[in-house]
DNA sequence: CTGTATCCGAATAGATACTG
DNA sequence: CAGTATCTATTCGGATACAG
């Protein structure tokens, strides 16, 4: 699986064993379309909950607080609660949430350097 | 979102709106668990279904065959079919599968650069 | 404004049986 | 061996109501 490059850094198998199911429950947190289109829209920036509900398009209220607290909780973003009223809550990347950013905008260019390529493709699948 | 920086190359709206949830959609297939588990497992090998199967760690049958056939329609696997008995099917990354898969790479690095990092923010914010 | 909780339908995913 | 189909349980996700 992913980590037997790292096999050699590991003390033994259950160590082995353990990094790989962690491993295995970051990426399946990760590597979901919720997930990686907030860590996309907050970029460089500093966001707001609505703001950030306006960027994604289509996305949900309880869509985007669940993922944000998964995203906190893994410390890929960061929450900053001022202390007024109305309440004013906002969202900035870690830098393990940035570093992981890099990899999401790869993709998306991936996507926009391969819509004609799959576009055909799927015309050709679907008949 | 996501298709921003392509406003210039393309004639008017309906284009942009078209090729924005068309980028969506591939977007939304190709982000999820399975799929980018499947990508990576392949790599530059050529797999056959069970092999498959045993390289991904609980992966079920019916999933498996559901994220192939849609990698396929995306073209970003090849399905060979040798018309044997029992039959022999082999699967291997088109060229556009082999470049998404170079971002699911830089991806699993992450994970492994940063489990510690993600562990004890866990810690941290489960008390 | 931000967030939690609940209800409910839809989509997901596992298990199993069956076919060429 | 590879794949389809079906049944069922679980999860996901949207809508709504409500609280600080």
């Amino acid at each position: 699986m992913v980590t037997k490059q790292f096999k050699g850094s590991l003390k033994d198998e259950a160590d082995l064993t353990r990094a790989d199911s962690l491993a295995r429950e970051i990426f399946s947190d990760v590597a979901n379309k919720w997930a990686l289109l907030i860590i996309e829209a907050v970029g460089e920036r500093t966001l707001r909950f609505t703001e950030l509900r306006n960027e994604i398009e289509g996305i949900s209220h309880k869509m985007l607080t669940q993922n944000l607290r998964m995203l906190e909780r893994n410390g890929l973003v960061e929450r900053r609660v001022h202390p007024t009223v109305p309440p004013r809550v906002e969202y900035t990347l870690t830098e393990p949430g940035r570093a992981l950013r890099a990899t999401v905008d790869a993709m998306c260019d991936w996507t926009h350097r391969y819509l004609g390529h799959i576009e055909t493709a799927r015309h050709r699948f679907d008949s």
